[in-house]
Order: structure tokens, then C-alpha cells, then sequence
DNA sequence: TGTACATCAGTGAACGCGCGTTCACTGATGTAC
DNA sequence: TGTACATCAGTGAACGCGCGTTCACTGATGTAC
């Protein structure tokens, strides 16, 4: 980082990294925008060179986050292969490890209360996410005589439920209310379970 | 409600009321106790004669929903009558009309990111309302064949997920993320298929 | 290579606002005699 | 039944604070000649 002196250089980026921290820490609630240019070594005000304030801050970030998101999840669905099983699999894991290794993201995401439609390129991008998981969903649901079959948006939101709620309930920090089980145990022992109920796994083990 | 003049009559209560209106309608966070004072006809110093601050009001109403949410699945889990199964869905259904009928309880107890361990009794009645979705759980398990049982707790981790997924993501009203399908019926599927992976269900329908 | 100047990313002071909380007070209520 | 007085639930003014945002400004950068 070369900030020798008046211009900072990179101060979109920092700021944004700066938010990034401070949501993780403190929630998207206690996250502010004066208290961001602080930790990027700069003045409130500066911040307006870069965005027209907190709320398009904060979708940006939104924004960046669905880009991440939906790139690892097409990574982890690697078109299926090698099994549409396998492939869906990885993509429930890739969900819970983004949740990890992107704190920030996440809650900017799902918890920051901002509308999905606040932008045009924010909705795009959280669509372009969504399809990957109904896309894997819909690949392995193949694999269901049609007449039982559920519809694939039903089958994704079933396990982005429950990949949320366990994000939520028993991946996050608050201390007490740890849960009995890691997060990665409990989703991937889950969504098994589901998956044999749709048949798409033996019934024993 | 005779509040004919200068003292309230029922001040707590109403406080309570107001905070729940503005905290389901815009959130834990956009909750002031100013405005709840406000709302309450009162001014916001009078709240410290029921309330240590801010904070306590917030606690308390964790605490009532903790309690009637342990009521309602009380009621509902009816001791495992008429079956274990039949039970378990009461127990999932009202869940879900807990978070629908009593949303500013729920984000207080979820999503206001207070401790349950804040005090005392909230710990203790937190402590309730997990038993008994998880007695729910220990119950119906015992019809699973102890080698191939998983643990009550996960089961009922499980869901208690994807409870709390589908109201997050899909019992929320924000416009534009509006489900492909009524938050009831994907809970009630989705348990169903759950339970069918387990061996509860038969395999058909 | 050096100078003049336009561009632009930052400063710093100021604003109005609503917040949670405190304080000395006052008006209503209820009880003792 | 009436009066004196203690209790207590409310008022209203004030506080310090940090927030998001604005504004005129200034110092650094980069480009034209």
C-alpha cells in the first residue's frame, strides 16, 4: 500500500475491506460509515468521492458478496460433474464455507435488512446465484420419477433453508448458544438425510 | 384502558405492546426506546420506572416470547399424543405460527442479536423451549432403530434449521424475494421429506 | 526539461438530528388517623 | 367523612454523543505546450 501522503491510493477498495471488518464484528446494524473511513485512515467525508453514502456502501458490498457467492457455488457445482449427487453436494458445502470465509459478505447479504432490488446489477447477480442452486437441484431431481418429484425451486429452497438456518442458529459465535454439533457436521448430515428421503441415497448407512 | 391523566395505569404493558409493533415492523435494531415511549403516549424518561434502559426492555421481551413460544410447543407436542409423529409435525407447524403471529417476539429472540444468556430467566426459559423440541425429537426417534438413530439433538438442530431458514428467507415480506411457494407448505414438504429419509414416512407419496 | 494549469481526491469545520439517559420536579393516588 | 401526609408514576428540560451528510477549501497529480 502506497498511501505516502494526501491520496490515499486505493481508498474504494480500503473502505470497502474497512466495512467488510466491522460488519463482521458488530453486525450490518452496528456498522457505520464515519467509523469505516476511520479505520481506513480517513475523513467521513471522503467517503462521498467514492459513494453516495452509506446505504449504496453497504450495497456494493451486498453486491460484491452475491458475486463471490454465485462464483463459488458454479465452481462447486462444476456443471454437475463428476455425479449430479456429487455436484449438489459440494455446492451445500460451498454455501457453508462462503458463510464462514465471508462473514462480512454474508450478513450484508441476509442480514443487513437491504432489499435484493435495491439495484439492478444487485437483483441480477442475486439471481444469477439463485439459478446456480436451483440448476443443481433441478440436475439431481432428474434422477426422481417425475411423478414424485418435487419442483426444483421447492427442492433448492428446502436446502437453502436449511443451509441458513444452520448458518444462522449454529455457525455464528454467540457464546452459550454454541451448538452440540460443528455446522459442517449438522448441514451435511441434514441434507443427507433429505436426499434419502427423495431417494436419492440408499436408505441404510 | 383508563388512562385518564397523568398516570398511565398499565404502563408496562403498553410499553411492551408499542416496542413489539416497531420492532416487527422495522426490526430490532430500528427499535428506539424514545419512540416507543412516544407510542405509549409517554415520555421516554418515564420507561425508566418499568425498565432499567433500553437493553432490559429488550430482554424482557425475549423472555415473554420464549415463554409463550415454549407454551405454544408445549401445547402443541401434546406429550407425544395421539403418536409420536403426528406430535412432531404439531411441533413444526407451530413453530412456524409462533414466528408468523408473534413476529416482533421472534426477531427480539433471534434476530436482535441479545444473548440468551443476558439473564437468568431468559437463559432458563431458552433452556424450556429447546427440551421440548428436542423431547419432541428423542420421542419420535425411538421409532428408529437404535444403530441407525441419529443423535436427538441433531435431529431436532436439524430442524429447528430449517424452521428458522424458511422464516428468514421466505416468511420475511420483502418484496421482489417473495417465495415460489407459501412458507407453510415448503416447511411441511420439507420435514416430510425429511422424516421419510429417516425411515418415519414410508417411501411413497 | 520546465512551467502553467486543469483535474480531482482528500480535508476540516459545521449542520441538524435523534438517540439513551439523568435530574429535580410535580401531580395523582392511597392510607392513617 | 374529612384532613395530612407519604408514596410513587409521571413530566420536561437538559446533557453529551455519534451519526450521516454538506460545503468551501486545498494539496497532489497529471497533462499540454
Amino acid at each position: 500500500m502506497a498511501k505516502a501522503g494526501y491520496h490515499h491510493g486505493n481508498l474504494r477498495a480500503a473502505l470497502i475491506e474497512a466495512a467488510l471488518r466491522l460488519i463482521a464484528e458488530k453486525g450490518p446494524q452496528g456498522f457505520t460509515l464515519s467509523e469505516a473511513a476511520k479505520a481506513a485512515g480517513v475523513t467521513p467525508a471522503a467517503v462521498y468521492r467514492h459513494f453516495d453514502g452509506r446505504d449504496d456502501l453497504m450495497a456494493e458490498i451486498a453486491r460484491q458478496g452475491y458475486e463471490i457467492f454465485a462464483g463459488l457455488m458454479e465452481y462447486a457445482f462444476n456443471d454437475g460433474q463428476p455425479t449430479a449427487l456429487a455436484a449438489f453436494e459440494a455446492t451445500g458445502r460451498a454455501y457453508l464455507a462462503f458463510a464462514r470465509r465471508y462473514p462480512g459478505h454474508y450478513m450484508a447479504m441476509f442480514e443487513s435488512g437491504i432489499s435484493v432490488n435495491a439495484t439492478p446489477q444487485l437483483a441480477a447477480v442475486a439471481a444469477r446465484a439463485r439459478a446456480v442452486l436451483e440448476e443443481a437441484a433441478r440436475r439431481l431431481s432428474e434422477h426422481i420419477p417425475p411423478e414424485k418429484r418435487p419442483p426444483a425451486a421447492m427442492f433448492s429452497a428446502h436446502i437453502w433453508a436449511m443451509s441458513h438456518g444452520v448458518v444462522e442458529l449454529f455457525a455464528r459465535g454467540a457464546p452459550g448458544t454454541r451448538a452440540p454439533f460443528p455446522p459442517e457436521e449438522l448441514l451435511e448430515t441434514g441434507i443427507g438425510i433429505y436426499l434419502r428421503g427423495l431417494g436419492l441415497l440408499p436408505p441404510d448407512c
